[in-house]
DNA sequence: GATTTAGTTCATTTTGAATTGAACTCGACG
DNA sequence: CGTCGAGTTCAATTCAAAATGAACTAAATC
């Protein structure tokens, strides 16, 4: 049965992009079932925790990565993964590299050349620090540009 | 003194993708000084093992992050940081991503649909697992694709 | 309005990655 | 040669992030 194979592929994906293994395992079953599953499907299939399941569920969702579908006549959600690319990438910049990034902006932006005068700082020296700070507002600001761009290629 | 801050918001950076703090510290040191450091230097003003420095300093040059420079008639390697935010980019996603991406081909291009003909699996089943198999193919193909550009964007 | 089913929350526990530190190598210098 | 300084290695330890599970809420069902 390719299932495990596939949750596998999905693991190590969530591994190298330093989330926990457990989002790719839900997604990974999830890519793998054909059909939608419901919370407590996943539960069993993959023999997980519910509070894993809960928090793991509502992490992808905020990504955009999965979408709950309704049955008639199941009062149960069932989820079915979001197959393009584009939308996962965009969905992992937005909610987890952006925040980020704005904060560096912010304590980047906070810092002074005249915080590092300690003691005896010559002239040439103050000269590339104060480069240096230059550069990593630089840096904060081109990110911040960059990222759109990357969403907008995959899709 | 601001170097404190500026190794603080490295620490950050790190950690936001997924590296360990003690690379940001070692990075952020070099970048809020001036001279080049040694590695005695940054063991003692980090306050850090000599394993984690030896092991840090190897993996940021391995990345381009830093680089080496020697001072005549001292046997020291001396270390700078590398400023330029393309270079740093480009040598994380050679050593650290592409050769995931490479891996995950491999693993996908093994996935054979008929390995999910478990029981009864229905017509339309079957159609949907093999299509995913295929957008699964031409993800890692895709990711392949975009991340040279992705450095060169950066530069 | 009691009970069952679906899912959430969060304090505790587990686990695996990061860090340490002691033993080691390698070359320089007396 | 001996030993000193610079750096490496890797088994053991630490620690933070992830997973668990029991107690909980909310909504449907009888």
């Amino acid at each position: 049965m390719g299932e495990r194979e596939i949750i596998a592929i999905f693991v190590q994906m969530a591994q190298a992009l330093g989330a926990p293994r457990s989002l790719g395992e839900i997604y990974g079953l999830l890519y793998a079932t054909p059909q939608p599953l419901a919370f407590q499907d996943i539960v069993d299939r993959l023999d997980m925790s519910k509070g894993s399941v809960s928090q793991g569920l509502r992490f992808l969702r905020s990504v955009g990565a999965i979408k709950p579908v309704s049955r008639a006549g199941d009062r149960r959600e069932f989820f079915e993964p979001v197959l393009e690319l584009r939308q996962l990438v965009a969905g992992f910049l937005r909610e987890r590299l952006n925040p980020q990034i704005k904060e560096w902006g912010v304590r980047a932006r906070a810092l002074r050349p005249d915080d590092f005068s300690f003691g005896a700082l010559a002239a040439d020296d103050r000269e590339t620090v104060s480069k240096r700070l230059t550069k990593l507002k630089t840096w904060q600001k081109r990110a911040g540009t960059v990222l759109p761009v990357v969403s907008k290629l995959l899709g």
